[in-house]
DNA sequence: TCCGACGTTGGAGCG
DNA sequence: CCGCTCCAACGTCGG
């Protein structure tokens, strides 16, 4: 073996359970630790500010822990200079260009994509070998629509998720230099293929299913290891490739604009912050044998803490500071803890391995008299993780409604306006666009916030496709990870997993039951920060002159709701129940896949 | 083939 | 504040 190796990293931005950098130490004589900064996520369209951020952080953390093992992180990207001036001027931008922290031009030239830089790298650096973690291929990508306007995605039926088509051409760039490719799996405690194939060629579609598949296959394919303690040095002047540019930069030099102070207090990206959170959850122990998932606080709001001072143990640092519920992120504003870990930024980008966490788990479970158990408890939240990554590994068209059999053909109705309304927290309705507002300015939500939204954009009152709300948290969110996400949307929109679609989530009822002052609402929408408690979920039903004490009047300074949600929720009930009918209809005889659409002549 | 129990997280009204 | 029932209405699984 041996030989000069390159381990390319994409997700999995950590040292420790790191299956690829193991299998690129193996032998190796010199190791080029490989990021490249594709231009396909550096576009605001497809990654918005906030998760930019955190992964520039992340690579940044990589690259420190690097150097303190005599190695370095290789970050390459195909901008000059001027292109990225150029960005920064902004221009055009389509739909999103009139949003916060969307300001950037589209790109029709995107240099230094993956499939140009990798070949200059491996023939540069004579690379023997080439690690990188295997990826499922699920990436998202910007809506698109028919011209009669019935359908939310292109219907190619040979049309390859984004991911798939970069690591294919990843692979023919080293072949073509006979450089070996090895890609374990490293994103997830189960290899998805492997669960597919124990449950006899397709993905369990019930959590309970999955359960007992995982239980007859055993433990995690994969041991835990640590991270290594040396690494061989990269080649002297490797990132010295004519054409690109290298180093990490400032999100603002990708023209991305200036944070916005209520972002700056969420998550800190990098394996370092990663693993010292980890550590402060699993501290309260307590705390972890009570977790049930259903029981936690959706209008918790994350911790302001300073990006330069980490306390090392935030949960103690919050011990006897109080929920502020003054409007604003006001300086010196109290720690205020998430009530579940927070910790799905750093899943998502492999910043904290999903297997360490499972592993400290069950420890800790073990010397535990009592605790909580799937899907509710800690363990079950990762179990979900495992769940949607089989469905998504195995269900083709997953990304989207038509051609993928797992979900319902729904006959969505589509408004341009009315999902606007939705994604810029316009809707009137303070909880709804609290939650939005909080997705758009800290990239995160609680778990229930997300059902809220995501039923009141589908099944719940706007009726408009699960495919809208998808692009939209795929931007924003920093732990948008399209296996989950996308399961999430199906879930919440009654269109697979889940199909009692007459329990929908009030937008009025269900916050108040968490948080009847309303401090959530009032940090985020400061512009109904003066509202009384009793208006503060429904302010249209405020008397004027109630409106003008609190100095925001309905219709002018805050909108008044865009449906009512009585009269809307009662007929998408309908609706719901006419698309279950002709499913039926259609399957019931004996009827092959799912490619006919919803029938009209569906019996009551 | 039918029937009942179950499914991570609904709301409203009642006692 | 809790636990219970009902609400028009679900699909899946197992016996």
């Amino acid at each position: 073996m041996g030989g000069n190796t390159v381990v390319w990293f994409r997700k999995g931005l950590r040292l420790h359970d790191n299956p690829a950098l193991l299998a690129a130490l193996d032998g190796a004589t010199a190791v080029m630790p490989l990021f490249i900064l594709d231009p396909h996520f550096l576009r605001p369209q497809n990654v918005g500010g906030a998760r930019m951020r955190f992964l520039l952080e992340s690579l940044s953390d990589l690259d420190a822990s690097l150097r303190a093992r005599s190695s370095r992180l290789i970050v390459l990207h195909g901008a000059p200079p001027a292109w990225l001036s150029e960005a920064r001027r902004g221009g055009g931008g389509g739909r999103s260009a009139a949003h916060r922290g969307c300001g950037l031009t589209l790109f029709t030239a995107r240099p230094g994509k993956p499939e140009e830089v990798l070949p200059r790298a491996l023939k540069a650096w004579s690379a023997k070998r080439m690690c990188f973690e295997w990826c499922v291929a699920a990436r998202v990508q910007g809506a698109k629509r028919t011209p009669d306007g019935s359908l939310h995605t292109p219907r190619t039926r040979d049309w390859e998720p984004y991911a798939q088509a970069r690591d294919d051409a990843a692979r023919q760039a080293a072949q073509a230099v006979n450089c070996e490719v090895v890609t374990p799996v490293g994103h997830t405690m189960y290899d998805p293929r492997a669960v597919i194939a124990a449950n006899k060629g397709s993905p369990p579609l019930t959590y309970t299913a999955f359960l007992k598949v995982i239980d007859k296959m055993g433990g995690p394919l994969q041991p835990v290891a640590d991270a290594p303690a040396v690494l061989p040095s990269p080649l002297p002047n490797a990132e010295a490739l004519s054409g690109f540019s290298h180093g990490i930069p400032e999100a603002e030099a990708l023209g991305y604009p200036p944070m916005d102070s209520d972002a700056a207090v969420a998550f800190v990206g990098g394996e370092t912050q990663a693993l010292r959170m980890l550590e402060a959850h699993l501290a309260r122990t307590q705390w972890v044998a009570a977790f049930d998932k259903p029981q936690t606080d959706p209008t918790q709001r994350i911790l302001p803490l300073s990006r330069t001072a980490v306390p090392s143990n935030p949960f103690e640092a919050a011990k006897g500071a109080k929920q502020s519920d003054g409007a604003g992120p006001s300086s010196g504003a109290p720690l205020l803890v998430p009530s579940t870990t927070g910790l799905s930024p750093y899943l998502k980008f492999g910043c904290l391995s999903s297997r360490l966490f499972a592993r400290r788990l069950r420890e800790l479970e073990k010397s535990l008299k009592m605790h909580t158990q799937p899907p509710t408890s800690l363990m079950g939240q990762l179990l979900w993780r495992e769940f949607y990554y089989a469905v998504a590994t195995g269900t083709p068209n997953y990304e989207r409604m038509v051609g993928n059999k797992v979900s319902r053909q729904i006959p969505w109705a589509r408004d341009e306006a009315l999902i606007a309304a939705w994604e810029n927290a316009r809707t009137g309705f303070p909880w709804i666009d609290a939650a939005m507002t909080q997705l758009r300015t800290q990239g995160w939500m609680h778990h229930l916030a997300r059902h809220c939204v995501a039923c009141f954009l589908t099944r719940g009152d706007l009726y408009q496709s699960w495919e809208e709300g998808v692009r939209v948290f795929d931007r924003l969110l920093l732990d948008a990870d399209p296996a989950l996400n996308i399961g999430n949307w199906l879930w919440l929109s009654a269109s697979a997993f889940f199909y009692q679609y007459f329990r929908v989530y009030s937008p009025v009822a269900f916050p108040k039951k968490y948080d009847p002052k309303g401090a959530y609402v009032r940090h985020f929408l400061p512009v109904l920060a003066k509202m009384p408690d009793k208006y503060i979920y429904e302010p249209w039903k405020a008397p004027l002159d109630v409106q003008r004490a609190a100095g925001c009047i309905i219709g002018k300074d805050y909108p008044a709701p865009i449906v009512d949600h009585e009269t809307a929720s009662k007929a998408n009930m309908d609706k719901h129940a006419k698309a279950y009918a002709a499913h039926k209809a259609a399957h019931g005889g004996g009827g092959d896949d799912g490619d006919e659409k919803p029938s009209k002549k569906a019996k009551k």
